[in-house]
DNA sequence: GATGAATGAGGTTTCATTCAT
DNA sequence: AATGAATGAAACCTCATTCAT
């Protein structure tokens, strides 16, 4: 294995375990086993690792979403693509804690959206087979869905303990208020 | 003005300038004109004011939220209340970037949607208004609504430098597709 | 004492004891029993000490000079001149070795030239009584004879080991050919 | 060209622009265009190149000193003899000034003088046909012609920024000064 | 209550040195 | 002989925290 992906898979382990202000370096080298004075020869900082990491969960997201074959009536299309984002964030909400805490602290916020990007297409592509006549921009709604589905998961997952239960629910929910977004306009 | 006050100014400033990272607490002390030592007599910590500062923008949503005197057809009102959000991200928007890396830092994080309870009341008085039948529960499509409407105006100007010149457009869109998701199931 | 003479002081004995580049910062604040981060508050780094240190030397030579009451003759002021600079940099010659090895590595040497005008203008003043006509500017004899004087102690104390045998010889065969120097001209 | 001597021209280069103490073993390496491992095979420590660099200069003086073919007056010689130091140290200025700080950095300050034998031995034969009753120790005269000279050197080219313009003027004082000197005892 | 000079623990960073290739 | 990626000891330096004023 590499020694820079040994280096990101470590990061993300341990700034999960302690956070990121807690991380030192010396963590990060000795939980990827090499000397500390290596981590420098592939990152300038522990911050400067998190758009790598963020773009190892932009990467599942999109594979996640590579993997479906949709079928069936839209609303189960879109429970099928509701599901990847829930499962992905549910099983790495750390991380995803994680990345909003690092990227805002770089200068990469801006990045952030451009790695959005095959996300954002994919959707697009699904939305042209999906629906007709466009009273909104493909490319808006592309955005407002994929924004949409990831704040209702972090809701659920990330910030409040008790949506956690109405997991089910609120899914069901957003497959409703997806729908009527799109068919209303199609 | 009140010390605390002028510390929590102070480090909104020091903060989004320098990253949290890299703010010491002699910057936000120095900002603020007050000795390092008074710093401690407010807050124990850098990341302790991150709370506070969170407080003063939910704050000025609910605030915006509360003044508006809702009139006309369902897409003007949704056309109001968007406005509120839009214009807040819009002239705090550093702010706002520093409060998510600031909360998922801390153990704050659950804190957050406490914090957003006022947001999600007031739209649940207002969806109790607008629909009458619930196929969604109001207070999961209230939670929706807030969330839709803070990741697009947030995608508008924190992420995405191109968007900012299609505000009126996604906010348009925005409104179609709200309005869509409520009144399909009204 | 004031910290930062402590500091002056402390690095003077360290650096001469173990050399510039073996000397630790913690080296010299242990020294002056002052915190590390003490030593921050008056000097950026261990080399930003040394022309504090050269301003210490040069000052001892100026008030050695300024003690002299010359009497007699020309060679016999001479030979007091010289005293004083052999005497000094006998009794300082790491520290001296030490100056020329700093002040060369920081970016400080033009400021040699500057701290020894107090010297140059002492010898100024010397000549103008001594000699009348001016074959030589005085400003040009001034710092032939500093020079020469200087180089010629360097020479006995920090070089040659066996030059220092010759301490006495080497005064005179000096005196001689400075008065010769002079005199020519006057 | 030599490895040896590569590195020996890149140290040159390297200390110069960044100080002996800013240096690292891997600059001189990047600057010889060879490998970081390499160097050891030919120098124990950066500091250990230091007497090869002096002993590159006091070559070049000797060499210059060599090639002159003294003719005419006293005063004349003397000029040409000035004019070999003063242009060898404006061409070399930085390495100069290098010298000084590096022979008093390593263990190698004793050696400095046994360098300068041979230019020593130069001027006794010099002054042997120069002068001939001795009232100094030609041994003792030539030590202070040549600290005289190359104290003045330094003086006019490294030190003060304002001399380099009296350069003539003060290269024609010390003739008349070290003429005197070495006259007045024939 | 307010201050800021002083502190020193401990994280950051460097870089001489090694050694497998 | 030559290399340069990897190392980790050890220096640097920061900065939260204290406390005498």
């Amino acid at each position: 294995m590499e020694k820079r992906d040994l280096i990101i898979e470590a990061s993300i382990q341990v700034f999960t375990e302690k956070g990121i202000e807690k991380t030192k370096i010396s963590d990060i080298a000795k939980a990827a086993s090499i000397g500390q004075g290596t981590f420098y020869l592939y990152f300038p900082s522990k911050l400067a690792v998190m758009p790598a990491i963020a773009e190892v969960m932009v990467a599942k997201i999109e594979a996640g979403l590579k993997t479906l074959q949709l079928q069936g009536s839209l609303s189960q299309q879109l429970t099928q693509i509701i599901d990847v984002f829930f499962e992905i964030t549910k099983q790495n909400k750390e991380t995803f804690t994680l990345i909003y805490a690092g990227l805002t602290q770089t200068q990469h916020v801006q990045e952030w959206e451009n790695m959005y990007e095959p996300i954002y297409s994919w959707f697009h592509h699904f939305l042209e087979r999906v629906i007709e006549t466009k009273t909104i921009k493909i490319e808006h709604l592309s955005k407002m869905l994929v924004g949409l589905i990831e704040s209702t998961a972090e809701q659920v997952y990330l910030y409040d303990k008790e949506e956690r239960e109405n997991e089910l629910e609120r899914k069901r929910s957003l497959v409703l208020f997806l729908e009527a977004g799109i068919t209303k306009h199609s």
